[in-house]
DNA sequence: GTATACTGGTTTGTATTACAAACTGGTATA
DNA sequence: TATACCAGTTTGTAATACAAACCAGTATAC
C-alpha cells in the first residue's frame, strides 16, 4: 500500500543561490557564454535593470559570478562570467534536478497513478 | 561570437508555489501516493511540524492540495491529497525543469565550452 | 487527582527576500 | 542649459520561510 516511503528530503537542500529563478536565468545564460555584459544578460533573463544588479552582486559575493568593470569607449560597461564554483554550483543544481525529476518519474506516472481509487 | 541568444525569460514565471523545495517535496510526495497522512507527510519532506503546516496551508488555500480532516479512534488526523490542480501544476512545472535543462545543455556542455580562453 | 509526556497540528515572531521604483553619474544631442 | 539616454546602484516595501512557542486532547505515572 504505502509505496515504499518516498524520499524527498533533499529538496530542502538545494541552492537558494541558484534555486531562484532570476539568478538562475543569470547562470545559464552565463553557462552558455564565455562572458556577457549587462545588456545581454538583461535580453536573457527578461529582469529589469535593478533586480538584474542586485542578484548578480549577490552572486558575485557568492564566489559564483565574476565581474570585470571596464570601458567601451567612454561608457562604463561590465562583464559578467561564471567562476568554477558558479559552474560547480550550477552543475549540481542540475544534477538534483534530474534526479528529483526522476523519482517523480518512478514513483507517479505523471498522472492518474491511483486516481479513481477515493 | 554569441551562442545565437539564449532566452531563459520563462524563468521567472515558474509557479512559485510549486517551485519552493518545501512544498514540492509535498507535492511530489502526493503525486506518489493516493493520500497521505502528516506523518507520513514529515518524514518524506523532512520538515518540521510547523512548517509542513504552514506550506500544507498555501497548497490548500491555493486549490493544489485537498485536506481531509477526521479521526483515527479518538486522535484528530488529516489526510492529504493532490487535486487535479495540483497535479496540473506539478506536471506544468516539470515540463519547465526539463526544457530549462535541455537548453543548458545544449548551449553549455556542462564543463570547459570557453574556458582557457579569457 | 495532578504531574508528565505524547500526538497532531496551528500560531507567532523575526530575519531574509525579491521586487519595483527612484536615484546617481556620466555622455550625447538640441 | 535642458532633455534624453546609457549603465548600472540604492532604497523602500511587502511577502516569505523558518524556528520556536503554543494549544487541545489523550494516555501514562504516581
Amino acid at each position: 500500500m504505502s509505496p515504499n516511503e518516498p524520499d524527498y528530503t533533499q529538496l530542502v537542500e538545494l541552492d537558494r543561490l541558484v534555486h531562484e529563478p532570476s539568478r538562475l536565468a543569470i547562470l545559464a545564460t552565463l553557462a552558455g557564454c564565455e562572458s556577457a555584459d549587462f545588456q545581454f544578460l538583461l535580453n536573457t533573463t527578461g529582469l529589469n535593470k535593478g533586480n538584474l544588479s542586485a542578484h548578480a552582486i549577490k552572486l558575485e559575493q557568492a564566489g559564483y559570478v565574476a565581474v570585470e568593470k571596464g570601458y567601451s569607449g567612454k561608457l562604463p560597461y561590465t562583464l559578467y562570467k561564471l567562476t568554477q564554483m558558479g559552474r560547480d554550483a550550477l552543475d549540481l543544481y542540475q544534477a538534483q534536478l534530474r534526479q528529483m525529476l526522476a523519482q517523480l518519474d518512478s514513483s507517479g506516472p505523471t498522472l492518474n497513478a491511483e486516481l479513481g481509487m477515493g
